[in-house]
DNA sequence: TCTGGGGTCCTAGGACCC
DNA sequence: TCTGGGGTCCTAGGACCC
């Protein structure tokens, strides 16, 4: 989709229409996550916190987002999608591929089956989006983004070697500036261009950037081999976390403590909605001056209960010196295994599980927080998430 | 009135095992 | 009389994506 959250709020919002605007989140301390066009002339982009935006465009409307309705807008666009190609992968909330092999006979060629896509999301959502089509997901992928917004592009097949020639390596899916600025650095001119990419010497590229490695040569070339999976197919989530910038730094491991029981709920309440149990928590801290570390304990096994994860959170905060005020708390389970958990054995794990879903059942009914510990009743505050919500159902389902 | 929040995959070193 | 070789699990950190 084209600027997907910003346009959404123009389309819902005729006065927003035509103007430079930018949403944000609600917090202080919150950054632009979609910049309408009107606002990209200006320099407005993604990541910019308030201020600098502010800056870049004086003019700037700042909308505060909406992620339930930009998942509602997400789901009918998948759902018109998935009447062209019954292969859809969503990949985010405003992205998706789709393998229309063998289409022809329904929708035409590419081009005209594109067209149709692109009018049938118009009329559904009143957003345009670009298009790309191309022989694998990375020429498409790249070929969405070369003419946004509205943009239709098709790559055959046989003018990849072309099309890459003289690409910035930048350009390509999976290479960001650190890859970017390692591969300047290689042979005596440095590798610029995918073209470049594409000739230089396998295991120059292998030693140099190990698995990765292994795949630029072809991402060079235009080659990706990955299969469009559709959600049904897809294997679940391997770590479930929350993290919160606070709205003012924090010096005391107490203080930080009330933090990780707030996210340690919102953790386990998401993985008990939806059957999840993992065995590794992770606290993750940001001191003020930005610099971020995380430390992690393994537990006996795999939990998704509150005041586990918390206990173990606060353990490993218990195990930190803390070097300056902390402006950012993560907590993160992973290790997350497959199958169903243990059931209760004693009386007081059973106790505990009720408690833990009649809590759940509360809080699905009346809005997370209802109901919930003494120790955080008095500083809650729980906006949505996006990711990967997006996911219909929350998380990915797998086949049985 | 300085810089969000959700993830994935990979690496390297150490502990531990046979 | 000083150092093999296979493997797994765990931890911390980095790169990348939207």
């Amino acid at each position: 989709m084209d600027a997907f959250f910003a346009s959404v709020e123009q389309r819902c919002d005729p006065a927003l229409r035509g103007r430079p605007v930018a949403v944000v989140g609600r917090s202080a301390r919150t950054v632009v996550t979609a910049a309408s066009y009107e606002a990209r002339e200006y320099g407005v982009r993604t990541g910019m916190n308030r201020y600098e935006a502010a800056c870049a465009c004086p003019r700037l409307v700042f909308v505060e987002g909406d992620n339930r309705k930009y998942m509602d807008v997400s789901a009918r666009i998948i759902r018109v999608i998935e009447a062209f190609s019954p292969l859809v992968e969503q990949y985010s909330i405003d992205e998706a591929f789709a393998d229309v092999t063998g289409t022809e006979g329904l929708f035409g060629p590419p081009r005209a089956l594109a067209a149709s896509l692109k009018r049938r999301i118009l009329e559904e959502t009143g957003l345009t989006c670009s298009v790309g089509i191309g022989p694998n997901k990375l020429i498409a992928k790249m070929a969405s983004g070369m003419e946004k917004p509205d943009g239709l592009v098709v790559v055959a097949p046989e003018s990849v070697a072309a099309l890459m020639e003289d690409l910035d390596v930048g350009e390509l899916w999976g290479i960001g500036a650190a890859t970017r600025a390692a591969l300047a650095t290689i042979g005596e001119n440095g590798v610029r261009t995918c073209g470049e990419l594409g000739r230089a010497h396998p295991e120059v590229l292998r030693r140099r950037f190990g698995a990765v490695g292994e795949r630029l040569g072809r991402m060079g070339r235009g080659q990706d081999a990955a299969m469009v999976v559709p959600a049904d197919e897809q294997a679940g989530p391997k770590s479930v976390g929350h993290s919160k910038t606070l709205a003012r730094d924090l010096s005391s491991k107490r203080a930080v403590e009330t933090e990780i029981l707030k996210l340690s709920e919102k953790a386990g309440a998401r993985m008990r909605r939806h059957g999840l149990a993992g065995r590794t928590v992770s606290l993750t801290l940001r001191y003020t001056d930005f610099h971020t570390f995380s430390r992690q304990r393994t537990l006996p096994a795999p939990t998704d209960d509150t005041r586990e994860i918390a206990s173990a959170a606060c353990a490993v905060l218990g195990s930190v010196r803390l070097r300056s005020a902390v402006r950012l708390v993560g907590v993160t389970v992973s290790g997350i295994t497959d199958h169903a958990r243990q059931l209760p054995l004693f009386e007081h794990e059973r106790r505990r599980e009720d408690l833990l879903r009649a809590m759940d059942s509360v809080n699905g009914r009346f809005g997370d927080f209802t109901l919930t510990w003494g120790s955080i009743a008095r500083s809650v505050g729980a906006p949505g998430v996006i990711p990967p919500s997006w996911r219909r159902s929350g998380v990915r389902r797998t086949r049985a």
